[in-house]
DNA sequence: TTGTAAGCGTTATCAC
DNA sequence: GTGATAACGCTTACAA
């Protein structure tokens, strides 16, 4: 008994009709008597049937799978937008495939390329490349694709946060606390969010006439460590920055650790901000300010935009853009009480 | 030429010969020639063919698909889990695919139940049930399941740490560190890992000549607010304790949220022991000693031997428990520099 | 070593 | 409304 499953050939057989009239009332379709509906559902459940999603899929050309591609999950920010994602996933009674890139554009090509295409109906992307012929393979085979959070040149569909933005508010609000030596420490130059970051920075120090030294801005990593021996080397030039904006709370923590090592205060002396919003943020001393992203928004809009891209072929590509929101906390306050 | 995939009826057409050859040449059978099976992969390049692997699993009744089942993916242990278990599965050319309980054993049955189980080779999870009918319907299907991080009384095969050790160990150290009023902050009762841990505490308890207070051991979720409520509870009893072993590093770090509301200091007059090693002990203040967990190991070892379960049908069921390791920190040291 | 043909569980296209 | 039957792409006896 082992192994044996139930198919609808077994329905059909024990309530003696055919294959195609029990597919068809499983299916709810139109065309059967409402008698033998509750016939074979009543059956079904009985003989406690699960369809064959190979077979269905191989018949129907769709699986009800969609593919994730990121760079990782162990961070606040992507893991929380996979439960957006699978929430969405889960109500429509799509499955989510995982597959991670570790940042490394190679390793995403090798992934798209080696993909099970016909297990997939479309793809949400985080992509970390620089270019996108992987990806034009793909939707040149029909298969829908939205990318989310790293966004890129591309005709498709796209959903963000406002990296713009958030960047130019959260420089403008250091300028308002009085700090006028403000550096950017950011990632790699070639993502086109870390390019929107560094230009909401760039436009508020221009526009409060703050005049913008490059050798302040500084591109590595995104990881903490980045963040540490970036300031590292900030603090190595002569003329030494007041205030930090990083691309990521991540970095943003590395640099508070780095700052502290050397004993200035943070806050008083030196401001902090950040970007996310990681829960992190508040457990720190001092918390950390930074902006908010809607991590789960993303990851539930993304999803929906995707569905629909599956439902209708040709549904024209559109971009969301979300807004971020300034979370002022201490590391940002001249006033704040470091304990 | 939209979603016109090559099938290997292309590449048998191209080259004149029959399908069968073809799908001999591509899984590399010994049957067939040399010769043949240049000739095919080479074709099979040219066109770009990609499987599809619902006509393949359909055929063999296999689907290189493996389920995760789990509470949560946003937080560190469970999320760095599934990047271990991610790496083999990748490795070994089988998807994964994610579902999340929430921690509701409500849903995690109804997945369960309607789990595409003709699409999952085998399923890896972290269960939060409370019985395991859900588990044993599976299981009696022979679909392999391991179990990771929570563990249950079935016969089936398991990957977690060493709950009781760790735990011992735990209390143990905050016991030299002089420390005797200790108190127990902890999840729901019927869970075994939190039970191993509760047994780890109070056996070191009983080992030093401590008395057990019941009144100290706290049950409640496992969030970091929770943590902080159970602080306040405990510290309205009018003994206090003068320490807490809380079962996990969130319910930590909301205990010292709440311990600086208060004014107590932790270290010095307060002792703080968490469980995990989240990445973020490291960056509180002050620092939290904790007991490591090997997380991404558990994943690639969970993962592994599902993969040996699913290659061989009646492989004996095996339990693995990895060590855990304290990590002393600020927070436990009556020595420690508050800064 | 290769080819033929049946079969995997569904859906879809016809007839009736 | 219902029932044959072909098809989806691949694997796998069995034959040659």
């Amino acid at each position: 008994m082992l192994h044996q499953t139930i198919t609808i050939k077994d329905i059909a057989r024990e309530l003696n009709i055919s294959v195609s009239t029990v597919s068809r009332a499983l299916r709810d379709t139109f065309d059967v008597s409402l008698e033998t509906k509750q016939l074979v559902l009543e059956k079904a459940k009985e003989l406690n049937y699960k369809p064959n999603f190979n077979a269905r899929g191989l018949s129907q050309g769709k699986t009800n799978n969609i593919g994730i591609i990121l760079p990782f999950i162990t961070n606040y920010y992507f893991s929380t937008v996979i439960t957006g994602i699978q929430k969405i996933a889960y109500d429509f009674n799509y499955n989510i495939i995982l597959y991670l890139t570790n940042d490394s554009e190679e390793r995403e090509k090798l992934i798209m390329s080696n993909l099970t295409l016909s297990g997939l109906d479309g793809i949400l992307i985080s992509t970390c490349a620089s270019n996108y012929d992987h990806v034009h393979e793909v939707i040149g085979k029909g298969i829908p694709v939205v990318f989310f959070d790293r966004t890129n040149p591309l005709e498709a569909s796209k959903v963000r946060q406002d990296d713009y933005n958030g960047a130019f508010e959260a420089t403008s609000h250091l300028i308002s606390q009085g700090f006028s030596e403000i550096a950017h420490i950011t990632g790699p130059q070639d993502q086109i969010f870390t390019q929107n970051r560094l230009n909401g920075y760039l436009n508020a120090l221009e526009h409060y006439g703050i005049p913008i030294r490059s050798e302040w801005i500084v591109h590595t990593g995104f990881s903490q460590e980045c963040g540490s021996t970036d300031l590292q080397s900030l603090m190595s030039h002569c003329k030494k920055p007041d205030a930090i904006f990083a691309v990521n709370d991540r970095k943003a923590i590395g640099a508070m650790v780095q700052l502290k090592k050397e004993n200035i205060r943070i806050g008083q002396d030196f401001g902090v901000v950040g970007f996310t919003n990681d829960p992190i943020c508040t457990l720190i001393t001092p918390t950390l300010t930074t902006v908010s992203e809607s991590a789960f928004e993303i990851g539930r809009i993304a999803c929906e935009l995707l569905l629909k891209h599956i439902q209708k072929v040709n549904l024209p590509s559109k971009e969301v853009i979300l807004p971020g929101e300034l979370i002022i906390r201490e590391s940002s306050m001249r006033t704040t009480l470091v304990d």
